[in-house]
DNA sequence: CAATTACATTCAAGGAGTTGAATGTAATGA
DNA sequence: TCATTACATTCAACTCCTTGAATGTAATTG
């Protein structure tokens, strides 16, 4: 009550920071559907690897995110499940996409979890042409 | 899914960061309880006339306000239902008593709103003046 | 019309976020 | 050990945000 306004609401404005930039959404926006390494995310999104990278160290210092490192690669995790929540709040003005977390996305990077869900026979882009009304 | 994700996400990161602000959400937090004029924050949260008046511009041209004259006195209001929405997802981080909203802020300026809350009981300030010398 | 009230806007200096380029590092394999 | 892979960090230039100070403006009162 007689706190500073400006003390009581930093840590929040610090979540909202985070959240604040296009790339860090898309980037969270690939990674609902559940962890990715870092390879995969940069072919989904089109971004560079420093860049990327940067972003990723944005979200994982203001806690949204962890990591794992398996071999080569290092999976990152939302791991602040409220994000979900809020990018639900927002949906008005979001990308219709987002909304619908029912279509995976197509196999496009070369990391260890692409190759395996790219094994059984036909790939998801044949699949998807082949049963469209 | 063709489409640059930069461009996609750009409309969400610009309401993220009308809200990545401590003085902004303080005033937020306020204006959950319904419209209040300008006098009435300036008196609640501490802030300079000139202060406020700039991070309500920051919130009215994100959507998020809408301003109401009557009289002297402008009146602002949170528009955006689902700020409320974001808000409580992040209780987490937020201080306790943004979480309950059962605690009306006492009366503390002269907007005519206040006053209307006031005239039941003595205001302190009529009494004062009435009872000098 | 002049003065007052309540609020808005502009400006400028400083600070914080952005991003390309270059470089660093841990894990793996030869 | 040396090379490679996958990813992280640093640096610097740039842009954008922040905020105090000064000034502007619409409504009201006298």
């Amino acid at each position: 009550m007689t706190s500073d306004p400006l003390d009581r609401f930093q840590t929040a404005a610090q979540l909202f920071k985070a959240l604040a930039h296009p790339a860090r959404l898309a980037i969270l926006d690939v990674l609902r559907q559940g962890e990715e390494c870092v390879c995969h995310l940069e072919a989904v999104l089109g971004f560079r690897q420093a860049y990327l990278s940067q972003q990723l160290a944005v979200l994982r210092e203001a806690g949204i995110l962890q990591d794992r490192r398996e071999g080569w690669n290092i999976y990152y995790r939302i791991v602040r499940k409220d994000v979900f929540e809020i990018l639900d709040a927002i949906r008005t003005v979001l990308p219709e996409q987002v909304q619908r977390d029912d279509l995976a996305e197509p196999h496009e990077c070369d990391c260890p979890k692409c190759r395996r869900k790219e094994s059984p026979a036909a790939s998801s882009k044949a699949f998807l042409a082949l049963n469209r009304d």
